[in-house]
DNA sequence: CCCTATGTTCCCAA
DNA sequence: CTTGGGAACATAGG
């Protein structure tokens, strides 16, 4: 479920708790995960956030990724001894414990021996040039939305975000990638950041399961205008917000001011 | 029973 | 090679 407001305000939270802390034990509860060996009294430094990846990097050079996928959530414990059911793999500081609860087991663990690589092109909140995407979009004939969540080319805009930004600068969500002016793609860069930068304040967007690394829910789904909002009047014109399925994902619009 | 779900990957068809 | 569609992964909730 989380995306990049999700997964930076877990990575803030995280900083606070467990940069150079110890790692003093783990404990993996689900055959799924890789299982990871010699993690015990490493230190964990800085943690970062890679799109919508948190990286772990280790005192011995070693890079632990998580990939939270749709489900995967991340808790901090510190006076509960028994894990919360769909737990799936704890890491024991002397501060406290955090969990990682995935009840649909789609999450994924992993351990690298040096630095990855930037896997996405652009990062909407660091090198979102709009020239750049013009050029770099100028030859997609699919559909902006598509475009905006492949994680090949931007990193981090999962569904929610996607369905908002391009709603904020009235463009279809189903227009052609190709199409856009580099005019759009100046007002496209401005509202994602601002989108993002807001709900990453508001520690992103509870309209399920989402929860901070407290089990707190977040604010800004009382920010969404229309993500989940099929049926309500557009803020912008008054139209009425359709839901249509493109690249398998709902997608909310308005149909009179999204061109 | 039906449908949906904030993600990713793989296979197949056009 | 590019794009789109569908299924898969596994589970909960309406």
């Amino acid at each position: 479920m989380p995306e990049l407001p999700e997964v930076e305000t877990l990575c803030r939270q995280l900083r606070e708790l467990i940069a150079g802390k110890k790692i003093l034990a783990i404990r993996i509860l689900d055959s799924k995960l890789e299982n990871i060996e010699n993690l015990e009294g490493r230190t964990i430094r800085l943690p970062c956030r890679a799109g919508k990846c948190l990286h772990f990097r280790l005192d011995d050079g070693r890079v632990l990724m998580l990939h939270l996928r749709m489900t995967g959530r991340l808790l901090w414990q510190t006076d509960q001894p028994v894990p919360a059911s769909h737990t799936r793999f704890i890491m024991q500081f002397d501060c406290g414990r955090l969990d990682l609860i995935d009840p649909r087991r789609f999450a994924t663990l992993g351990v690298q021996n040096e630095n990855p690589a930037p896997k996405a092109e652009f990062d909407p909140l660091n090198n979102f040039s709009p020239r750049l995407l013009w050029e770099r979009g100028g030859k997609k004939i699919l559909p902006i939305k598509s475009f905006l969540m492949d994680q090949r080319y931007i990193a981090g805009i999962g569904n929610i975000y996607a369905c908002e930004i391009l709603h904020e600068i009235s463009i279809s969500p189903r227009r052609k990638t190709s199409d856009l002016s580099l005019a759009e793609w100046r007002k496209l860069v401005i509202a994602a950041r601002d989108i993002l930068n807001k709900a990453i304040t508001c520690r992103g967007t509870t309209v399920s399961d989402w929860r901070d690394l407290f089990g707190q829910k977040g604010e800004y789904q009382n920010h969404l205008r229309v993500y989940a909002k099929e049926g309500e009047p557009c803020c912008h014109c008054g139209g009425i917000i359709e839901r249509v399925k493109l690249s398998g994902r709902g997608t909310y619009f308005c149909p009179a001011c999204q061109l």
